[in-house]
DNA sequence: CTGACTTTGACCTTTCCTGACCTTCGTCGG
DNA sequence: CCGACGAAGGTCAGGAAAGGTCAAAGTCAG
């Protein structure tokens, strides 16, 4: 059922939750030969699952010796979590910048995934029914009130 | 006499009920061949059946390994009352009437009048930049999501 | 007979996976 | 010094594997 691309991604989550500092350092080469695949399938997944938007860095290097590494952006402190929060969706944000937020907030914990899920649906629900520019609008406000109100405990 | 999609429903609504967590991963290409049909049936099903308003919240992915995921809202207690509420929203509804909506739920204390402020904010400020009958939408939108998300206890 | 609900199928979009080919970097022989 | 070579990693396009959409045709109760 889960793809070999999730399952990369999973084992190299799982590698980030062991080491200290949040980062890694892989050779591209051995994790594909791991999973028995080519090794562009490595890059796939960090391309599509370990951006800057989901909260990760990755920095490379080729020839003799190269390396990849994979760094865990962390948030400050739990207190300012909401506004900077709130600062990084901004006026307007795009559908997929909105989903990685959720998948992050998932991540984290702050949110419980039967909560990511309804909130992704909402947003899908919403963008469905809107067209640019106002579709990008209404749903940074949409999910910062939504948040907002998650956070707002009780 | 049970018609196809009725059948299709009662089948997903027993692997709901025998699954944990009140959600369920299917693969639509599965499901239809189960059902000797054809997938967009499956579609049908779920547009039909499986609405916000009747409870359930659908997600899913396309592609390789794609999914079908289906979740069930506990609704809290007492159940039905926020089911009823979320109907009664319908597919928009006027600022006053939302509004009038908001002060309900925090008189009963389903929202503390923090959250009712927020929200009431959020409300307006969709009002202003939207014109109907967009503005209608995406309220009742907004707020049956964040009925969803709200009281979804976990 | 008519309107609402079902069912189907043709066509579309997204996601995944691979393989051919390219770029960068260290090193080793001349 | 320096240029060829090998050992990384990077890019990109194409095909396959899901699920999504929509409108036309079918069915059925009233």
């Amino acid at each position: 059922m889960a793809s070999l691309a999730d399952n990369i991604e999973r084992y190299l989550k799982s590698l980030l939750d062991q080491a200290r500092e949040g980062m890694i350092e892989i050779r591209r080469a051995e994790i594909a030969q791991e999973f028995d695949c080519v090794p562009s399938q490595i890059n796939y997944v960090l391309a599509t699952r370990f951006t800057p938007e989901q909260g990760y860095v990755v920095e490379s290097r080729r020839g003799g010796g190269g390396y990849i590494r994979i760094l865990r952006l962390s948030w400050g402190s739990p207190p300012g979590l909401l506004q900077q929060i709130c600062c990084s969706i901004g006026n307007e944000i795009g559908q997929e910048d909105a989903e990685a937020l959720l998948g992050r907030l998932a991540e984290i914990g702050a949110i419980s995934s039967r909560q990511e899920a309804m909130l992704r649906a909402s947003l899908r629900m919403e963008s469905r029914m809107l067209d640019p520019p106002w579709d990008g609008i209404i749903r940074a406000s949409l999910l910062k009130a939504m948040l907002m109100v998650l956070f707002e405990e009780n």
